[in-house]
DNA sequence: CGGAACAAGACCGGTTTGGTCTGATTCACC
DNA sequence: GGTGAATCAGACCAAACCGGTCTTGTTCCG
């Protein structure tokens, strides 16, 4: 009953890629360094989101991912659905119906209402909409950090989870 | 982003339960038999609902499970928080704050709408509602048996998925 | 043409899921 | 009351999935 890190990291990869202009390359580590996450995961994020035709790739020097459509045309749902596979609460509700209780089953019917309003939220909300209420994670960082120290739970909450992505020495 | 199989059990063993009289003692065996679903499973699961206080346990002979409520004052979310622990969809939603991306993150937002969403189907359905439109597994068994075997897709599912309950031979 | 830069995807450890099995506990019956 | 069958309780286990890293193979630049 989650939606994976995988989905969060998709998500936050193209908001950052959505803040350059229309179809410019970016290389996946800045990306991935601009809002905290796992640049190798990120990058293979990034290989599902090419097979579904959201970002396009770019080998080679000079390389990197770019968007193929606006992040207006791109959906949270269809984000989500190409990391995970098909949103389904339960197996009854996956392509081909597995389900043991068949009609007579209440739950089937009540899941499915579940799902479609989850499906609701997701499907109607754009990536180009969450652009305009996010701020990223280095410019939050930089903004608490000269805005002065006045939630100290803000300010050292921040470094242990930079740490963590940039691995300390070994 | 799924609710488990355990959560689905449970459901349906509280639905076996609720067709009994109020207060009625069943042991889980009969009760797991009825939904098709695995008993010794189903027995783990309803010691969750035991230390949820949905049901109650009685041990030795003669004894089994009793709901404590009645169904119509059980609600689907509080089953499957009870077997699963707090609805989560997100590492942000849960109880500590142990987000990285903190205020700024219009993600949190996002998933925590979906999440609303779907508490709130799951909080407005008791038991009892589920009760009224559901057939039990048995019951569904025998009606399609006899109703004669029209659509062969159902007829034949539903044999293999017996089998594999049932536990054959060896 | 050599080599740096990059994506692609094989790989891997840890956690969760789904489930079984033994054993502790209770009650019925003698 | 003692004995034993019936029943829950919880330790245990295999397989799948999640989150993430590392090597490998391409591609492009100089």
């Amino acid at each position: 009953m989650q939606v994976t890190r995988a989905s969060e990291y998709a998500m936050l990869g193209l908001l950052a890629l959505s803040r350059r202009p229309a179809g410019a390359v970016e290389m996946v580590d800045v990306l991935a360094h601009e809002e905290g996450v796992p640049p190798s995961f990120l990058g293979k994020i990034f290989q599902s989101l090419s097979r579904a035709g959201i970002v396009r790739s770019a080998r080679g020097s000079g390389g990197g991912f770019s968007l193929v459509r606006t992040p207006a045309e791109i959906t949270v749902l269809e984000v989500i659905e190409a990391v995970e596979g098909p949103i389904a609460l339960q197996r009854c509700l996956e392509t081909d119906t597995d389900c043991t209780h068949r009609e007579g089953c209440a739950l089937c019917g009540l899941f499915s209402e579940a799902q479609d309003r989850v499906k609701e939220v997701f499907g109607r909300t754009s990536v180009a909409e969450l652009t305009r209420r996010h701020t990223s994670f280095v410019e939050h960082q930089a903004r608490t950090a000269q805005t002065g120290p006045k939630h100290s739970r803000t300010a050292t909450g921040a470094k242990p989870k930079r740490s963590k992505t940039l691995k300390l020495s070994t």
